[in-house]
DNA sequence: GTTAGCACTCTAATATCGAGAGTGCTAATT
DNA sequence: AATTAGCACTCTCGATATTAGAGTGCTAAC
């Protein structure tokens, strides 16, 4: 729906307005709005307008206006001007991800810090998923009589490690073969092709020897559906119970979601790449139906990758929560591509 | 103090009860007791006393009493009947464990997770300290042209990997040569000396081949601090926001607390062998002083390693908590120790 | 030392009231 | 046709009053 320059001007300053304070506004102090000379019964009209189009309403009938989640969905889409991010923050966002640490999984565990505190509420982030990730090299190091541990690289430069442990002495020899079987049929391969048929017809493959193998396969798959899935980071999760226009009910409601990983992940990986805005009911997942997200995609080497994603009450800075978001992901982007490029 | 016979079966009256129903209880209630066969106005010149001398307080006037964190205190010391775990919630307990996987860790999450459901809050459990733990062995695998990874293995059988970067080529003679060095200098070393002093001379010793070790030598001692540092695992800390006599406060400072890691650490690490019981303004740290404390640290070969732990209000079923923190510390203990034993 | 009786206190729930904010509608104006 | 002034109306919020009920502490008798 289009509407008149004066319906968009007002639309915008109540849910400023909203947005900055909490509270709701009425017609006469909407006259103090820039560029906004009319009398307030005009702007009565308007705003008796834009609720019975419903993007705003009365809490009761004598308070004013708020925007409602189709308001603040055109304000999104149509109203918003993108916040211009001070070169102070830009330059704090650059160095607390630099200073992050040497692995991946670092620097995007300080992106989900950083977000929380510069946004104020809570924050997630994903690492990388391993989509189209192989398996480039495995290796073995004994760390005991009985056990053992795996590492694995993958073609993209991650590492996974994994202890396992066997029911038998296990001698040098015997992780020479290993190693070289393993490496012979597996290198190159993706990850999501090392399950359980593999394994099977691989150990079957070796006769008696095979026998030997499951937990050294066990560990190897385990590796691989690590290195596939993707880690996720919350920071700053108690801040919901700070806000003051959240219900006790919905910030349970979100600290549930938080704390449940398979609703959650699953939430997260059908997020498309970009910047994504979900508000209230346009969440999928129940416990979200009246909270906000904002959720960008990094990328790496132009691939789209893991998120950096904000959450809170669909009284949102939606503007800023934007600008942050897309500079933390452009930085973690860059520096975790020179971090994989560095390894090969 | 030693109180009456009748004064103790009167306060631990009220307080099962308080602890059972979250009500005050005024003395009409009270003549239900069990084996109390005296009139009201009896009861009623006994809680006069008990609250004159600390143990009960009245929320107002006219209400109930309810108890003290000064009559918790007496009761978890003199009047608490340990509770008897029913068979079925021991062997619940023994095969969540069990099934809970090889590594140490894998134990010990579960049996924060198992604490925090059975208990019904929030539930803290940490890795074994490793401040007896001595350098066992030192492994390299190399991942990349300029990246490894550091494998050490400490005397009690813990394993830690670590990724490092130089910003040269690595070949394997290189680390055949960090190899043989680093394990002839510190193994059967405590895992303490590892620190900076030590990688400075170390890396002095070898003269030119010393200017490409550092950031090898980080590595190693990042992995050493990292395995003397207890790992805290924390399960069910959104729960605390159900407890209904939790004010929305008190629950907030426990979450902070339990996301501030430096201060939780250190209250943790403060904590002695056997089962501990801390109730309100006895907590050390300010966050908790409106909320009581549940620990036992488990023992592995009769040595006393991490701890398992509850944490809610002061409001708390002592008797089960002690229980249950109990049964699934002796597991914990006992199967670590058998995961550690054939390690070696 | 124990008990019955009673006046007293305090809370929690409910009702009543007035001030204030903001509205929608009507009629007049541009 | 759009805008504006004026006004009666509605609803919330906070303050105040009222009442029922629970539980007490005290006194005097047993």
């Amino acid at each position: 729906m289009k509407l008149a320059q004066r319906k968009q001007k007002i639309l915008a300053a109540v849910i400023e307005h909203y947005i900055a304070t909490g509270e709701p506004i009425g017609s006469k102090s909407l006259q103090n709005t820039e560029g906004l000379d009319v009398s307030s019964a005009t702007i009565r009209n308007e705003l008796a307008d834009l609720t019975a189009k419903g993007f705003l309403r009365q809490p009761h009938t004598s308070a004013g206006r708020i925007p409602t989640e189709y308001g603040y969905r055109y304000y999104v889409d149509s109203l918003m001007k993108p916040a211009v991010l001070d070169d102070r923050v830009k330059r704090y966002i650059e160095n607390r991800l630099l200073s992050s640490g040497d692995a991946p999984e670092h620097i995007i565990k300080t992106a989900s810090v950083i977000a929380s505190e510069l946004i104020g509420t809570a924050a997630l982030s994903t690492t990388p998923t391993g989509d189209n990730s192989r398996v480039h090299r495995i290796k073995f190091v004994q760390t005991g009589r009985h056990t053992s541990m795996l590492v694995l690289i993958t073609s993209s430069g991650m590492v996974k490690s994994r202890l396992f442990r066997c029911d038998f002495d296990i001698t040098p020899e015997m992780l020479n073969v290993f190693d070289r079987a393993l490496n012979e049929r597996l290198a190159g391969q993706p990850l999501s092709s090392v399950n359980r048929p593999f394994a099977q017809t691989f150990a079957a493959s070796f006769g008696e020897l095979g026998l030997l193998m499951p937990d050294m396969l066990n560990a190897v798959m385990d590796a691989c559906r690590e290195s596939l899935g993707t880690n996720v980071y919350t920071s700053g999760s108690t801040k919901l119970l700070y806000q003051d226009d959240f219900d006790l009910m919905s910030a349970r409601g979100v600290l549930e979601f938080l704390g449940d990983s398979d609703s959650r992940d699953k939430f997260l990986n059908n997020i498309p790449e970009g910047t994504n805005i979900y508000i209230g009911k346009e969440n999928s997942h129940i416990l979200l139906k009246r909270s906000a997200v904002v959720a960008t995609r990094y990328e790496i080497e132009n691939q789209p990758a893991g998120l950096i994603s904000v959450i809170g009450s669909t009284r949102f800075d939606y503007s800023k929560a934007v600008a942050i978001l897309e500079c933390i992901a452009e930085y973690t982007g860059k520096f975790i591509a020179e971090l994989l490029s560095v390894r090969q």
